[in-house]
RNA sequence: GGAGGGGUGCCUGAGCGGUUAAAAGGGGCGGACUGUAAAUCCGCUGGCUAUGCCUACGUUGGUUCAAAUCCAACCCCCUCCA
């Protein structure tokens, strides 16, 4: 690792995050001499991004923080288009205002990881619908269709395994890649922007970028690719009951998002420590080294360092009390998901299977009710026998709130209002 | 344009007139064991205040006491030929 001038691939290198790159070396000379500028494209379908795309924000951190310019690219554009990869035939087209909607919303998640303004490192975030709104079919054709050979086109994998499996590939699909080099290209223009950065699944449109950024702007690009996170079990990352974990926290709460972190497998503390957290090697090297149950030490840290990135120290201090007190001491803590119902309509009795349903634990009252058939379902951690059940005001403890949990890891609370 | 094959629950994928809310696996949830881990084992996995009712097997009609299953038209997908 001693033989990387530079910080910042010094950094990669030792946390992890490097999968591929085109030319390191000349990357690692360039980035040791000077300031560069690199991005990373997101897509602006959803408003907020999730663990996925976790990797390459902390990428774009540890960028910046080694004295380089991150450029958060949107895919404003692109999205217009709807991403035909996706076996949604019927995928709704979204709308200019839901884009820049979802673009002011995911841009909040990064400014806990960047730091935007105008100075030489300083962050900035563009919108690819400034440039592609306005491309011209025959002229792009001509300035960049000539650059790009169908034959080589065919050798990517992305279009060789759809034609090798014989799955169709859509002529939309298959100049995806040509906007995306566009894409390059165009910062490399604008913004003197070397290198793009993305995960290892789009390494050919990295490619591709730097390629046409070489014939048709005669400048020299570097593209760089993080490995695919999964767990050690072999599971891709960020999947759980409900779905993706979110970034964002009205999608996921920090309580939830500390918990995710807190149940990390054994053999991915180290890992991911490395990976989601800023906490020096030298720390990381004496956590992963804990055996057996003190790992869990380290799981901790993980979740609170992990948490306190994205939403504030604040938030991962809080969120390590609340699970402090409702798995270590069996208190019942204020931090866990609240949801306020009327006294009157406590004081009338209401069936618990509807109160699982109502505080978000279930999804129906159906799987309220399976739950508790199951044996999962718990009032101030009291396991709930009849399937009917119903508890009234009586039920509310002394901390002046009712308990709800499914399961041993979920919980929720319901407050008299 | 011609000839075949197919569209099933979150996903893959059986069923091909009643015993089918629909096999099996995956995923998910819950339980046991643990360390809020992994592995393993067990249960659950459409909705509804519910011994019942209502929706569901591409869409719409039809045959039948009875249809995911048979027929017709339509939509979509795939393969081969042109």
């Amino acid at each position: 690792m001693s033989n990387n001038k530079s910080e910042f691939v010094q950094t990669l290198v030792e946390r992890g995050f490097l999968h591929q790159c085109t030319d390191l070396e000349a990357l690692d000379k360039r980035a040791a001499e000077s300031v560069i500028t690199s991005y990373v494209g997101y897509d602006a379908t959803a408003d907020s991004l999730h663990i996925g795309n976790l990797v390459s924000i902390m990428m774009l951190h540890w960028l910046q923080q080694t004295g380089h310019r991150p450029i958060v690219l949107m895919g404003g554009g692109t999205t217009k288009i709807g991403d035909p990869s996706g076996k949604d035939e019927t995928r709704q087209l979204l709308t200019d205002d839901r884009i820049n909607a979802n673009i002011s919303s995911i841009r909040e998640t990064f400014t806990s990881f960047l730091s935007f303004g105008d100075g030489e490192t300083d962050a900035m975030m563009v919108n690819n619908a400034d440039w592609l709104d306005e491309l011209a079919y025959i002229p792009l054709l001509r300035e960049i269709g000539r650059h790009f050979t169908i034959n080589r086109m065919l050798t990517f994998d992305s279009v060789k395994l759809r034609l090798e499996r014989e799955q169709p590939l859509t002529f939309l699909e298959f100049n995806y890649m040509i906007l995306q080099a566009y894409d390059f290209m165009e910062l490399a223009k604008r913004h003197d922007c070397v290198l793009q950065m993305g995960g290892s699944d789009q390494w050919g449109n990295i490619i591709n970028g730097i390629e046409l950024g070489r014939r048709a702007a005669e400048r020299e690009l570097f593209g760089l690719t993080t490995p695919l996170i999964t767990t050690a079990s072999g599971a891709k990352m960020g999947k759980t009951a409900a779905g993706a974990v979110w970034l964002r926290p009205e999608r996921y709460s920090p309580y939830d998002y500390w918990q995710f972190w807190r149940n990390t497998e054994d053999a991915d503390v180290g890992r991911f420590l490395k990976l989601f957290t800023i906490l020096p090697m030298d720390e990381i090297a004496r956590l992963e080294a804990l055996e057996g149950s003190e790992i869990n030490d380290a799981k901790k840290i993980l979740a609170t360092a992990a948490t306190a990135l994205l939403h504030g120290e604040d938030a991962g201090r809080e969120s390590a009390e609340t699970a402090e007190k409702t798995f270590v001491s069996g208190v019942t803590a204020d931090g866990l998901p609240t949801t306020d119902v009327p006294r009157a309509e406590l004081e009338g009795g209401i069936a618990v299977f509807a109160l699982l349903t109502r505080v978000g634990l279930t999804g129906s009252n159906g799987e309220a009710r399976r739950l508790i058939k199951g044996g999962g379902a718990r009032v101030n951690d009291v396991a709930v026998s009849q399937e009917t059940a119903e508890i009234n005001a009586d039920a509310i403890n002394d901390d002046g709130v009712i308990k709800l949990s499914a399961g041993k890891k979920r919980h929720a609370l319901i407050r008299p209002a």
